[in-house]
DNA sequence: AATGAATGAGCGTTCATTCAT
DNA sequence: AATGAATGAACGCTCATTCAT
């Protein structure tokens, strides 16, 4: 078997737990199920990977590549235009990503609160869905840490253009730029999300419009000194 | 017993929950820790609640009444200023409330994401942390229902309010204001959180000049045409 | 539930599982057979013992346990005897006691490799039946530990007393007569069992014959200078 | 393939196997570790051996020629002395076979357990580690029953010439002999081994003086009528 | 009301064995 | 002969829930 047919496979698998953790929960979801929906036996999941964690943290992983990707193809689209286009862009790009691919986001918000929880030791406000031993161990965790902080800096490397180029003439530091324009697109998912995704309109709220009117207000955030 | 006496036990129990539930997560959480840390019988945890799930969504509808009870003194300590005033006094609110309860925070999240699911019943991108068929049964999820519109409500007057009174000037329909606004603080929330609450700095971001600069945000939002 | 009927329900799973373990082998033993064995569910089996190593290091307790107070009927029958009297009259109790209940020889051998292997650090020539790292966590291992030395320094106190009275002339260290005796017991134990036990007689050697003519050679060790 | 190529790599699989099976004991070890091992992958194990319990037999099968080409090797370097001292020099060179390779001696305790648990059909009293179906399917299993009795009747047949030369006087029958100074020998494997081997002095007693002891007390039990 | 012993379905994981290539 | 991917039965253990007392 050629590593291509068998990256192939793993792949199959990650799909298939994709749709099995984000459509009953992790600790909902069971292995056996992943499997038959991956069409392959229980026992070749763990040929493929460690465990379960494991398994979330391969997607996780996929999550990170996806919107790494993404950011890139964006950025190199838009090469020579101003940092503050290339920002919205981004924005725009990672919104659209996130309710295409909600479990990727989820995923990536959850890998967050493992990195922290291991950062601090303490337990307290642990909320994580992993068991924080297995993940830990999970090669798969070791290789996001190399990349997680990629998308970060892409985006904080575009507000400092904009800042150079004039284009973003905000004052506050980047990094808080960053926080706050991603605190908005992070609410705005979760509400939207909460709300019935882009079908329904809770709060007699469009969510086109609402979302049209956000970015609105991250231009005005970064246009205004 | 009296009364008293059951709704004491009863609360000394949610309290015990709380802790267990949200250091540890819900689905690491046990029924026996909670039964211990109450000082009561496992037993008897199922005499005042039908179940786990139940149990949380009791800890949901404390949320739920603490975050009503907290507008309405705010709102009526204020009385006589005006609606944007109350708006953004009632976002501080919120952000201090669940900075101090993060997990009435949480709790509150997740029931949104459950009564969407049970809403569509399509169970596409459902990521909830509960069986919504033990959910659905608990006698909680059906009293939540009935006070879980307060809340925007409330905030939804406020906003009519300043628009009346002129401080609110900004011309969006009061539901996209409040969505608005709350995607703000639960994403601030969300990422403060993730990046390790008040005591950290990742990023090199302050959380206090942070949330400062949110609230100056809020405040143009509101105030401008 | 009072105490004593707890103990009885322990010794039922304790009987239940020497019966399973003993006839099947430990590792082939499953712990649902022993549930059945007692008349109990699975699950009780984990109420009342850690795990499965625990079981059987319960077991191990027990046939201490056993051994002890047998040995310590044996001497306090024949207490004005001689020091050489005492000590066949506990060669004689063992070999009876290990040929009725081979399955407490068996344990308390296991038992001596687990001591054995936790002393040394090292795996080499490691071929014991249990997973370490449980067993130690096992409270009856703990529990086993406090009693362990005893049967031993009840036969050497006895070689002792041989000596003092003068009924035990063989001038070699008491522990060297010890281990010696207890070699031949061991050996004659494992290869009477190897043959078949009493009912058998492969190579033509009658049991209780054979068992005569050891305790002939071992009356001759001890009395001869 | 030539023949003596596919011996070689039967070879390398049994030693492999004797390292790991009796390094981790037989149920902890795994056939994929085996074959990491012997250099091959899992899949030629089984086209080599029929199953692991084969695989434990073909060692055992080993142990028994090295045994009995160790016996023949010492009977023909002293093939003019007395029956007496063939018969010492044949347990001198178990004893040391044993403490060599302990997991032969170990491999054929076993087999000695399966044997007779195979002639008895009952289920009392099985402590052998293997399955017993399985086992009596291996080719091996049959291969060793048609020379098992060969390293007894070595010993019994020094036994006898030793009673025709005069050097053996005692007058039981050469079976009784051989028992009685095969029990003394696995008694002492075992609990030398229990003791922790060469290298500690568990009670104090030294192993070299204790075995030069019961070496004394073996030619006693020859020489004395 | 209260206890805590008892239940049993459920799950992640392992690994000897098989089989397509 | 040889590989190693694939299988699937098996098992120890957990824990929400129930129930006899």
């Amino acid at each position: 078997m050629g590593v291509l047919e068998r990256q192939e496979k793993e792949q199959a698998i990650i799909r298939a737990a994709e749709e099995v953790f984000f459509s009953k929960g992790f600790y909902n979801a069971k292995m056996e199920e992943v499997a038959a929906k991956a069409g392959l036996s229980k026992g070749l999941l763990y040929f493929y990977f460690n465990s379960k964690d494991d398994l979330l943290m391969a997607i996780t992983y996929k999550a990170f590549e996806r919107i790494i990707s993404t950011y890139q193809k964006v950025l190199s689209s838009i090469q020579y235009k101003t940092g503050k286009e290339k920002v919205l862009a981004i924005m725009q790009a990672y919104t659209e990503f996130s309710q295409k691919y909600f479990y990727y986001h989820e995923a990536i918000l959850n890998y967050m609160s493992i990195v922290r929880l291991s950062l601090e030791q303490e337990k307290k406000g642990a909320t994580g869905i992993l068991n924080m031993e297995t993940t830990k161990q999970s090669p798969y965790y070791q290789k996001i840490k190399s990349i997680h902080n990629k998308p970060v800096s892409l985006v904080i490397g575009a507000i400092k253009e904009g800042v150079q180029d004039g284009s973003i003439r905000n004052r506050q530091k980047p990094q808080m730029i960053y926080v706050t324009l991603w605190a908005i697109i992070i609410g705005y998912v979760k509400l939207n999300i909460s709300m019935g995704g882009q079908d329904t309109t809770i709060y007699h709220v469009n969510p086109d419009k609402w979302q049209a009117y956000l970015f609105q207000i991250a231009d005005h955030i970064l246009s205004t000194p």
